[in-house]
DNA sequence: AGACCAACCTGCTGGC
DNA sequence: TGCCAGCAGGTTGGTC
């Protein structure tokens, strides 16, 4: 499941439902799902059984899961994932019969509940990396191969006039400048499409025409509909976005233009438009969000 | 360096 | 009914 108020649904879940328990066993059924884990499923396995979770993190639309040390000790490893366009982790009871899309099932020392990673269009993906090491420490105990993800809104160390800075030294559209997950991490399709509504800005704005008040105006938007979404759940158009129990979230009822094309804008009644973008769609109020007479994209 | 695209997958929907 | 094109919330690696 994709932009982060999905993924913060499912790190709560994974904080609630599996950090403490010590894994038991680990099997692969599709190699693709850790192609990533150069080492091999045999070596996948083996760096994570008999480990505990120790905790649920994530930056943006990534999870990871440090995990303790056999003998005790400070997380030298880490269970890293990302949802790709349709994973789920998922906490089910052992028994339960084999989702059709099942790709690696953890259990666990007490029996409990297992964790599964299914995903339909495998472009998810879990490795374990190592956290941190005394040649390449790894800054706020973040997995260095994902470093070149930049920090995301909802982070206490998001720098709002860094990104500004950044923005402007761009030469391409406020979207994809979004999407961009070096410059702002979390945001999709979806979310970037919300917030350029709510913030009054077309998708195609030049980025080095941009205020500092546009920009000011554009992260808050940002920080309110993931807000609300991270509320209500996340949100779900269909089975496939769900947290880790396998439930659905509502916040598809609240959004304003994506997916609503000649609907009526909630603001001003006119038809919400749908163009074509980046081999996707961007949503647009063509009164609230007009285009730039020199647009980018 | 930075901008942009194709590629990686499966499944569903709508048009013919 | 069948088939095919188009579409889906993501990231990467490659080119320019």
């Amino acid at each position: 499941m994709p932009e982060l108020p999905e993924v913060e649904v499912v790190r709560r879940g994974l904080e609630r439902w599996v950090v403490g328990r010590t894994i038991a066993s680990v099997s692969v059924a599709h190699p693709r799902a850790i192609r990533q884990h150069v080492a091999g499923v045999e070596d996948f396995a083996g760096l994570l059984v008999g480990r505990r979770v120790e905790a649920a993190r994530r930056r943006g639309k990534y999870l990871w899961l440090p995990l303790g040390p056999c003998d005790g000790g400070a997380p030298e490893y880490a269970l890293l994932a990302h949802l790709g366009m349709s994973g789920q982790l998922l906490v089910q009871p052992p028994g339960t019969p084999d989702e059709k899309h099942l790709r690696v099932r953890f259990t666990f020392a007490d029996d409990g509940l297992e964790l599964r990673f299914v995903d339909q269009r495998t472009f998810g993906r879990l490795a374990v990396e190592p956290l941190d090491s005394a040649a390449a420490p790894a800054p706020d105990g973040v997995p260095k191969v994902i470093a070149h993800i930049a920090r995301d809104p909802l982070e206490a160390g998001f720098d709002d006039e860094e990104f500004y800075a950044a923005v402007r030294r761009r030469r391409t559209g406020i979207k994809r400048a979004l999407l961009d997950q070096s410059l702002i991490s979390g945001v999709g399709n979806i979310y970037a499409d919300e917030a350029l509504w709510r913030a009054g800005l077309h998708y195609a704005r030049p980025t080095e025409t941009l205020t500092r008040t546009e920009v000011t105006r554009l992260l808050a938007a940002v920080r309110a509909v993931m807000g609300e979404a991270l509320a209500a759940g996340g949100t779900s158009f269909d089975s496939l976005y769900v947290n880790v129990n396998g439930e659905s979230g509502y916040f598809d009822r609240s959004l304003n233009v994506y997916g609503r094309e000649n609907e009526p804008c909630a603001r001003c009644g006119t038809p919400i438009r749908r163009d074509p973008f980046m081999n996707r769609s961007s949503y647009t109020c063509p009164r609230c969000q007009p285009r730039p007479r020199r647009a980018r994209w």
